[in-house]
DNA sequence: CGGTAAGCTGACGGCATGACAGGACAAGTT
DNA sequence: AACTTGTCCTGTCATGCCGTCAGCTTACCG
């Protein structure tokens, strides 16, 4: 299905030079982490890989486009996000450790792959097609699933309840507040307590009801 | 309170030098608004403003420095968000306009601003200090009269309660939701249909109630 | 061993950055 | 009007990154 790798001018990359794009992404990424966005060079990067910038620029059109290809591996990467919500219960005690381990799981997904996340998400606010895709695809991973697990729940006895809806802003907050972990610090919410209240939030978004004590 | 405006070599500003400095803001804003961050560069900013890039340096130490005034411009701005809870009531019928009202008023200003606060969050998402102490502003003028209601509201039934937890996951959620209403369009909620849902979940978020119908 | 394609880089023109010195200008002084 | 003073702007320059190309090196294959 994918094609074979190809170089900027068109050749097609060998095992070598497979390796030297790898390690160019691998450096980016690293990058990515350290520096401000704004501020991540190609010369940067090409000099942490021990090459030069116009190898650079033989396996990516610009900055941007090596940022891209990292964003669609770590989307690929997100699927395994369904596993959180897909044949899982909503029921009682079970529900809401469900609710916990969604919000465990999707948080240390989130930090794992921070910094390119950050770039993700100003790149779809920035009304950038590819970015908002890519952004797209992540949150799916668990929106569409939650959207289904909330029509099951709560859609037989209302059906006022939009499942999208819920599912969306349920996981639009996750993604915030992963992003943006420090602010709730700063307001007196430390990271052990942030969880279970997020984790109330989901049970109470999908289910409709405060969970069993 | 504010001192005098001054350059960076020190100088004072004058009444035409005022001038372009603000012309100088005026365009930078402009320019964030229609280019990615990471392309706005000093000379298209001069070049806009009918200047050179050598005033702008008079007057900002780098695009950054620019942003970071413009960011707290907005951030003074923000105060005005606290009448939207200050002194509100949050029962029955009346607290659901309440919640209406608040969420209308916090994605409009979010929509108004919404160049610089992607960049301000960005930068509060890469760690920078400055950038982080402004988006605390901004969503501390909703989230602090917010946290207050909730614990007034529900703080006298329920002592587990967290108000700041509640009244932060909210707006970190409003905030979210205003910066990429797109994907709830994405997900086949209307601009209209999110507006009444989010109302609903900040009515829930700090009565701990369903709304009257 | 020679041919072919992949892989890499030095070098270059072009553009942005950031600093400085000096010219233009406004406003008041003599 | 000529002069003074301090503000304001820009031409110019050194530096550094961008993005491209020609050409050299390396690896593989018959």
């Amino acid at each position: 299905m994918t094609g074979q790798v190809r170089t900027v001018d068109g050749r097609v990359a060998g095992r070598r030079g497979q390796e030297t794009r790898q390690k160019l992404l691998d450096c980016l990424r690293e990058m990515l982490s350290t520096s401000p966005y704004r501020d991540v060079k190609v010369i940067d990067v090409a000099r942490m890989a021990g090459t030069s910038p116009a190898t650079f620029y033989q396996y990516f059109p610009d900055v941007e486009g090596a940022v891209l290809e990292i964003a669609e591996e770590m989307a690929e990467d997100s699927g395994g996000l369904k596993e959180l919500v897909d044949g899982k219960s909503w029921a009682g005690k079970t529900g809401f450790t469900t609710s916990e381990e969604l919000v465990d799981g999707f948080l240390a997904f989130w930090r794992k792959n921070d910094a390119i996340l950050r770039v993700v998400t100003l790149g779809a606010a920035e009304g950038d097609k590819r970015f908002f895709k890519i952004r797209m695809k992540v949150l799916n991973s668990v929106a569409a699933p939650l959207a289904e697990a909330v029509r099951n729940t709560q859609g037989k006895t209302d059906k006022t309840v939009d499942g999208s809806a819920i599912a969306g802003s349920l996981v639009t907050l996750l993604a915030a507040a992963a992003e943006h972990s420090k602010a709730f610090t700063s307001w007196g919410v430390k990271v052990k307590d942030l969880k279970p209240n997020l984790a109330l939030q989901v049970y109470l978004g999908v289910t409709g009801k405060k969970p069993p004590k």
